[in-house]
DNA sequence: CATGAATGAGGTTTCATTCAT
DNA sequence: TATGAATGAAACCTCATTCAT
């Protein structure tokens, strides 16, 4: 039985190479541009073993940004179970979402790739479930934690759960968008600078979800963290 | 004497209709799967009348895209002027984005694609800045309304007008797009249905920017049209 | 009457345009790299307006070829005109050729792309024939000169006058399209200055073909050529 | 062990297909009409591996000139290793140039072309360095030819042997470009043989750069292949 | 006579994917 | 499993030439 493991190590870890090389060329170029031989050449291997392991282009594309989805589990997770109070956590889960923008800034991208329906025709529907299966995992997680929250009272009941997460969710995925595209334009046409409107909107769309006490937490928290700023 | 003006006219309509036939393909296919080819047989011409008229590929997606900035521009401005109060402007506002976002989907996917960044690869500096300078004029449009809004008392002045406008858009467009492509799955996965959502959310945000009595006026604005909606 | 004939003129004038403009074209760019549109402009015509004077691009460069073939002619017949003796006028014609090689290089290429396989299968007969009928002058001074040196007892009667005219010439055509494009090779590789090369079997060729007085004659006029020379 | 080495086999067999099959097409039809997709159908290959191979039309080109003077060079050195006497050798150096352009006629034609202007204008330098280098590989055979008759005085050493090179090579390539195109004409419109015409230029130019004594051998070996040609 | 517009017939090159070994 | 070689199907674009006016 150790043969069939260690081969079936050995071709994870193969599989593990090719995401690696993928990545580089797919963080790189985008989609598009990237062509299998450039990746098999990164992989130091033929283009043929490439689909020996991915059934196409695309779907390689979609293993990469599915440890993306890792990625993001992780800092979630961390947000979660690092903070003591809900309005902690919670303010954690906004920090871990900016961390993933900035310092994942390539996944973030392959993320709304994921969104064009174009992309779905050219992906096999084994990797589009494994993908929506990642995905769901981040949603599950931050869902319960906002049902926990209510549970908690210290996010308002008179709204869905899911539907708070979404909407905060949604609001922060397109201004990050923005900000990757379109960040220059508006602080030299209109001197707008979208960082601050993403934070400004995320403490609005928090507040507004908070119950009154929680808010007050919140208030505190924000106040706190300023002072760190400030002594740094 | 009218001759030069006829074929001027006869140039123009020529341009639409290739524009017709771009759109039919570019709505099917996106930019990358299109093709010269089939763009040609749509319009029954050949591809190098194509090229006659439009310098690349990406010249013509554009065109398609500007028309429809063209189209929203004509949405928003109806708005505008069509509503008497500020309130009711702003509630045309909303609609005319939902309006575009229902009956014009395909444009409406065109502006998100113009926001991924695999697109910012691919396209040339000139088509950017055409888009640009389009998109802008829509802009220009909404902030300046939202200006209006704060110098007649009924939106908050504690916000950079641009500010708000930039938050409800994004808000709104990220929540649309992922209706575009997730609906089914959250209504079937989480009994969610997200254009439920993007109404609260729409509303959560205006009220949120409005005044204490503007905010008023929307309630009953609402009642109004809840009521219209009862006896149809 | 006179309007058949100013008309007439007019069109001569409007193909001398198109030429003037077609020339500056095909030298700058050659005959494949040329093209029609770029002819059209220069000449701030139409294309269409070209296809009215010429029947195809091939056409209109031998047209300009045969220009070429005139300006040939007119300095031959100088070189035969303006000397006294044979000799001096055999001197001259050869100083005419190096002339046209050296001050109308760019016709001088032209020439050679006639002998092209490829390039009689697109152009049109009447072409064909009015090149060969203007090179034929040119072919036909030069051998009359010949023939008139035979028999006045400069040129050595044991050959064909024709025979002598081509091998004197196509010596020479070979070694100035080597010196056109290979001139600086030689030079660097072999130390070889092909212009002198070609001075020295002008030299020899012209001595073979003399009879024992002219030769003498033309080792005078060299003699004298030279000291000119020295004096500058 | 021997398979990298069949493979290697392999490889270059289907280049040689390759180049077989671009030979026919380029002779037929010459360097720009001849198009990639006539050679992959003559090669009964798809286009796609001619450029697996071959990294452009002009490259496929180049090779099949180069193999055109790896013909020339076999038929020199064969001369030159053939006869016993430098006289004997130098004539069998002319005939051997003279079946070149008999028996292997489109090879000729390509290296004229390469001497067209408009040619170097459309090719890429390394395709222009690589045919000059195969060139050279002849040209230096040739010198060093020459080098030796004038070392064992057979050959005049007041001139430069690489002159003398130059100029009986350039006299024969130009009256040979001429029998190609124009040998009807002549013969038609003067009733010139060009190829006699080619004979008597060799005659004259050999007879001129041999020493007295190497004249006299010559002429000794002119009588005997004609008595042989008389007893055919 | 002149032309703007149209086009057919290619041009070369690219690349994801598939075989034969 | 791994691969070198092959390829089909397009990709975008060009240009000499022709019409309709």
């Amino acid at each position: 039985m150790g043969i069939h493991e260690r081969k079936e190590r050995e071709k994870e870890r193969r599989k593990e190479e090719i995401l690696d090389a993928a990545q580089r060329v797919f963080f790189e170029k985008g989609l598009n541009s990237a062509t299998m031989d450039e990746i098999a050449e990164a992989a130091e291997l033929s283009k043929a073993t490439l689909y020996l392991h991915f059934v196409s282009k695309e779907d390689l594309y979609l293993a990469v940004a599915i440890r993306g989805l890792g990625i993001a589990h992780e800092l979630f997770k961390e947000a979660i179970d690092g903070g003591t109070t809900i309005v902690e956590k919670l303010n954690g889960v906004k920090k871990a979402y900016t961390t993933l923008f900035n310092t994942h800034r390539n996944y973030f991208r392959m993320f709304s790739f994921f969104q064009t329906p174009q992309f779905h025709k050219q992906v096999s529907d084994a990797m589009k479930d494994a993908f929506r299966v990642e995905s769901n995992k981040n949603w599950e997680m931050i869902i319960s934690f906002f049902a926990r929250g209510v549970s908690e009272k210290r996010i308002r009941n008179d709204f869905d759960p899911v539907e708070m997460a979404i909407v905060i969710w949604s609001n922060a995925a397109s201004l990050m968008s923005r900000i990757d595209s379109e960040a220059e334009v508006w602080k030299y046409r209109r001197n707008i600078d979208l960082n601050k409107t993403l934070e400004t909107s995320f403490r609005l769309l928090i507040e507004a979800i908070l119950t009154p006490e929680a808010r007050l937490e919140y208030a505190e928290l924000l106040r706190d963290e300023e002072k760190h700023i400030q002594f740094k």
